[in-house]
DNA sequence: ATCCGGACGC
DNA sequence: GCGTCTGGAT
């Protein structure tokens, strides 16, 4: 056990502390969450919120009523969401699943019978649906534990100095975990996700990141005047 | 490595 | 106008 080990831990906390509960993820029952967590890949939710709002509007926020819609409706639903072809498709497909899985009427039952990493595989057989969207599914829908990471944990964890900045999925989600407790972490990795993503928005920004009034600065040697390719920043 | 795509902030 | 947005498939 080193000091490195718990890292992650200190920066949850250090997090919560600063900003408190993000009250993720925002939606009124389980398979808006499933809608919202395929319809917001690389987009931003304020245009994934109108999509669902569409979709709430032409009463098509079930699996039966995406079913029926045709493709050029479906489309004109998510619009709004970007890629919307591609996101019909993936919906489509999705709603496919859950009535193939028996749980067209109760989504949120999905996988009742099996552990989460047999769940998880078989939502990734699922057209449509990778690793992250699968992972967001699992935690924010379905309550297993289970911790999301992105883009935003890759180059926070990066410019921390804990981790390569081309690091894949399950090698950078291996790290998480292995530093947060087992049990209860349900709660925890929902609040760590969301803050995560805070951070990621309003400080540790891919281009032009604002450290001065960063909460995890005294982490990070980033923050201490060292650029992302290690040398001393110019400004 | 490229494509998908409208909405938003700057 | 440009870069980016709670990625995934080809």
């Amino acid at each position: 056990m080193t000091a490195k080990d718990s890292s992650w831990l200190d920066l949850y906390q250090t997090l919560l502390d600063a900003w408190g509960p993000q009250h993720w993820w925002p939606a009124d029952s389980p398979f808006e969450v499933m809608v919202g967590a395929i319809l917001t890949q690389n987009t931003a939710w304020s245009n994934v919120e109108k999509a669902i709002g569409r979709l709430r509007q032409a009463q098509a926020l079930t699996v039966s009523a995406v079913l029926k819609a045709r493709d050029a409706e479906l489309e004109e639903w998510l619009r709004p969401a970007g890629y919307f072809r591609v996101k019909a498709k993936r919906l489509r497909a999705f709603c496919q699943f859950l009535e193939e899985q028996g749980v067209a009427e109760q989504p949120q039952l999905l996988g009742l019978d099996l552990e989460t990493l047999s769940l998880r595989a078989l939502l990734l057989g699922v057209h449509g649906v990778g690793e992250e969207t699968a992972d967001s599914i699992l935690l924010y829908a379905l309550g297993r534990s289970i911790m999301v990471v992105d883009a935003y944990t890759r180059r926070i964890g990066s410019r921390l100095g804990w981790v390569g900045a081309s690091i894949g999925y399950k090698d950078l989600q291996g790290v998480i975990e292995a530093s947060l407790p087992t049990k209860s972490g349900v709660p925890l990795r929902k609040e760590f996700h969301a803050l995560l993503v805070s951070l990621g928005k309003e400080h540790c920004r891919p281009r032009n990141p604002r450290c001065h009034r960063c909460p995890v600065q005294a982490f990070c040697r980033y923050g201490q005047g060292v650029s992302d390719q290690g040398r001393v920043r110019a400004d």
